[in-house]
DNA sequence: TTGCTGAGATAGCGGATAGTGATGGCTGGC
DNA sequence: GCCAGCCATCACTATCCGCTATCTCAGCAA
């Protein structure tokens, strides 16, 4: 088993055909067709279904490229960290981040440090909590900013900021309700909120549920700036933190009025315990938790209470 | 970079010398010599001090060392469960276990698992939980038995059992009390107690916090062992779960006295969530698991309540 | 049908490279 | 002062990898 060959499994797995993959990996086709089928007979079994179309993985294919991906990325790792590569900012940083922050607030503070270290190549992954947290498991990205519920004690997650949610109704949408609003006010009003798989839908259930609510009838959307858009253009609320549709706060096309006796999001990072994080992942990291918390200031006067 | 070099590097480190290494490895010492060296001007800088005593590892070989023998073991774990082999009873499964659980009840439960399965090889690994829960990072081991505080909540643990810690004496110790015991009454005995690096002495410490008693001056031992023998010979009494101490319990070697408002130790098992675990391993934690019950509610016949 | 295209497989060749065995230099113990 | 044990170096061989050239097969279009 050498290495070689669990890179040309991944590039093939990726690319879905021996010449493609070949093309990637500057070596020629069979090349590759040789050097996978001894991997595969080291392993006992096929790995892909050869087709006049392509390369199509074999179940233990999948399973093969799921393993093997976290450990060639673990040991380009190490061998950053032992060439002292990993003290120099520059290389990849890969992140999965939930949509709840990707949508907004993520954009200028990547720009801003893509414009600090130009060196550094950044790789960004969306999606969901769990989803993310299995794709930290497999050592598939550096590390994850994802939400937890408030009181969760876990010393692998790293707060970056709590954030009480608000609810979220364009600036022309009459509001039937003075000073703070309630839960108990809002599950009257038309609501649209993100679906099940999302964080933010459990910590809005949960405080429901603490206080007796029923948020029911409801519409719901998988993705935040779906939600974003359907605030504007109808009369509908949303309960959102404001970090999520910050762009649209600043810019005057949504508001966000503070609900009394808040619930929030927890908002933390956790990393890879298995591998130790670059240097450029460290600064990337506090340059996320700084911005968002400035943002978050900044934020709070532009809301209603 | 190849993985013949890394096994190269593991072997080098482990037996602090290339000849010796090469013995293991059935290549000869040459080859030894060019790979490292090879490897070591990949990654930049030297990983071992040659002396005429044998192979010093650097502080960077150290690292290496560690970094590695990860990926390594990852590595043929991955090989093994595509090529199926973990699906059959076989293999090496290497674990950890905290002193409270390894001195007394583990070995007649080993010794019973190898029979059942003579073609698996174990690896057992001692010490502190901390320690060995640093080593289930590293990928050193496929799963620790360890000590967690017993309201702890993370998916990580999976419960093995819950066992309320006892008084332990002599049996001709005499004791100044009648039926059961309070930790106020233990705290005038003279006690013999884990020393700090224990997670039992932390459950100890928490339960004697929180009821404001204060179990100074204590003699404190590293050694369950030691501690047992100490009691064993001396008027001492100690604070123990009864499995730490089973076999001289069942000798009738020494004495349980259960403790009013108990506290107890939560023993958990965790596993490397990056890899996945050999059939093998899974039924040695079950059986594990079992045998310790079944020890536990043997043991609860025996205390003096 | 025929031919073309794009997929992977196969065969033979040449160069890189790892392992071998012999040798040499070094240190520390006897 | 010699020997034992350690690692480094060298030349040689065998292996293995990748390249070129060629082949087979399926799909598609003329």
């Amino acid at each position: 088993m050498e290495i070689r060959q669990l890179n040309y499994l991944l590039a093939i797995y990726e690319e879905g055909s021996l010449t493609r993959a070949a093309r990637r990996l500057n070596v020629v086709q069979p090349a590759l067709s040789q050097q996978i089928l001894k991997l595969e007979q080291e392993i006992g079994q096929p790995l892909f279904t050869r087709t006049p179309k392509g390369m199509i993985p074999t179940n233990a294919g999948v399973e093969a490229y799921q393993l093997f991906s976290g450990i060639v990325r673990s040991m380009e790792d190490a061998l950053r960290t032992l060439s002292g590569e990993n003290d120099r900012v520059s290389g990849v940083v890969s992140l999965g981040v939930v949509g709840s922050v990707s949508n907004n607030a993520l954009g200028e503070i990547l720009q801003k440090f893509i414009a600090k270290h130009p060196e550094v190549q950044l790789k960004v992954t969306g999606g969901y909590t769990a989803e993310l947290r299995q794709q930290l498991r497999m050592s598939n990205v550096d590390f994850v900013i994802i939400n937890v519920p408030p009181m969760t004690q876990d010393p692998r997650f790293v707060d970056i900021i709590k954030e009480d949610l608000c609810l979220i109704a364009a600036p022309n949408t009459a509001v039937p309700f003075e000073g703070s609003v309630s839960l108990q006010d809002i599950s009257e009003l038309q609501l649209v909120i993100p679906s099940q798989r999302h964080g933010l839908r459990m910590i809005i259930d949960r405080a429901a549920n603490e206080l007796g609510v029923i948020l029911t009838p409801t519409t719901e959307f998988d993705e935040i700036k779906l939600i974003e858009d359907f605030v504007k253009t109808t009369g509908f609320f949303t309960v959102l933190p404001p970090i999520a549709v910050s762009t649209a706060l600043r810019r005057g096309n949504l508001k966000a009025y503070s609900i009394r006796s808040p619930f929030s999001r927890r908002l933390v990072y956790e990393t890879d315990p298995s591998r130790s994080l670059s240097l450029a992942a460290q600064l990337l990291i506090e340059e996320i938790r700084e911005d968002m918390i400035e943002s978050y200031y900044s934020m709070e006067t532009l809301l209603n209470t």
